[in-house]
DNA sequence: CAGAAAGTGTTATTTTAGTAACAAAACTGC
DNA sequence: GCAGTTTTGTTACTAAAATAACACTTTCTG
């Protein structure tokens, strides 16, 4: 590739990250290329580049395989994440602090939450941090760290003392396993970490799962069945043994 | 509008959630009605749905103004930018430990690491961090706390911890101001906070920053220019006088 | 229940995007 | 500088998307 063609895919790439689409009209003024050009330059590039009906794109804004690794499996289960979700919206109140577990499954639950509530919420993974950005009267608190690309998720000591220091009404946990007996389980320790400290300082927790997980057992365990108040899934709530 | 067209909406909203996109064809398969329809559709809820070149996607996927509010002003002086982040380059070493600021600026440099560097970045911004995620060997640390939405960034006392247990061998700062007489300042009173302390830690500082900056005074000062190894503007690297 | 209004599907038409083929220009290594 | 290669632009062509018009159906209203 020679150095003009690939100044060109830098510019373009650069010039999405800024305006998400661009025309390929606009793109060969913008290069002072003709149309052509840029869409050979598109089509040798399909890791960075997107082509979609005459506008270009950050391949990564259109391919599945999104922003994180989790994304490899974020759409099993998806509507029945969803409608557990839906449930768990109602727990949800005005004017209180909630916290929002990592996963693929909470985030339904962010884009449920009204527009007019005033929320602050409490995220360690960064699609729920970037979900949350959206919402208008959401005061987002992030929990920093290192990064697990497995989960988008961040883990370090230092940010558990934040939790201390803060308020939790409503806590929304995830799992990858839940076990009758042996409670809620999920893939990485330093999650379980977190999901620990979270739980023994919120006023309310529920955990929030598609069904399917339901009967499975994963490495890291982090609470009894009866920690939580409700286990809710796509078929609504069901309050735990322990009351 | 009637419950039918209600719940077609959702339906295509949430099935946008899983797959980015939607070719109209398979829109109106899902939907069960022709493709006319879900034009209309999608013509009547701008602020949910967007169709480019035949296919739908969420509105938020193509507006410009994206996850963060800092959007705003991004592209300006965005080529200069660019530029200055390419001579920043240089001094991204692999193996290394480096801090990356806040701002649009050095967004630009985190895409010019290069893909086989063995890399430790520290960040405290969320586009920063969105953006750190797509490089494959990078391992990401993230100061979290409280987000600021104008930057994109946190703050928070406690991370300020997790900055004096690590080895900082290179630190990029940005600055909306640069004043040969009063050194560099920002908008924000939290970041100042932050890069003072990276600045203690760092073994190289380097301000990065367009040209435009320069003489430009704002609220929150954090470092005269002699903290500063060099400035590098898009017009290459100046030596600062305390050398 | 009649009439109006909104919603939907079909067809025809215009516009735009995607492709292929070839010619012109620019770069490469002698 | 010259043969060969690659890159780029132009044109003509094909496929697809956007629009408009109209007929038909459903829902709403009094």
């Amino acid at each position: 590739m020679t150095l003009r063609k690939a100044k060109r895919i830098f510019t373009l790439v650069s010039a999405l990250s800024e305006r998400r689409v661009l025309h390929l009209r606009d793109a060969a003024e913008l290069l002072g290329v003709s149309e052509m050009t840029v869409r050979r330059d598109v089509a040798d590039h399909p890791g960075q580049l997107a082509s979609l009906g005459g506008h270009i794109m950050a391949a990564k804004q259109i391919e599945g395989e999104a922003p994180y690794e989790l994304a490899k499996a974020a759409d099993s289960h998806a509507s029945a994440k969803r409608d557990a979700c839906m449930h768990a919206a109602a727990h949800i109140r005005p004017d209180e602090t909630i916290f929002i577990d990592c996963g693929t499954t909470l985030i339904h639950l962010v884009d449920l939450i009204p527009d007019n509530y005033q929320i602050t919420a409490i995220c360690y993974a960064l699609n729920v941090a970037d979900r949350l950005t959206r919402k208008p009267n959401v005061t987002i608190v992030m929990l920093g760290g290192l990064y697990h690309p497995a989960s988008a998720s961040f883990s370090g000591n230092y940010d558990l003392d934040v939790l201390t220091s803060m308020g939790i009404n409503v806590a929304f946990l995830s799992a990858s396993g839940v076990d009758a007996e042996r409670g809620a389980t999920c893939e990485h320790f330093h999650e379980a970490q977190v999901k620990r400290k979270v739980i023994s300082l919120a006023r309310e927790c529920y955990l929030v799962v598609d069904s399917s997980k339901i009967g499975k057992l994963k490495r890291a365990s982090f609470a009894p069945m009866g920690a939580f108040k409700s286990m809710i899934t796509e078929h609504g709530e069901t309050l735990t043994t322990e009351g």
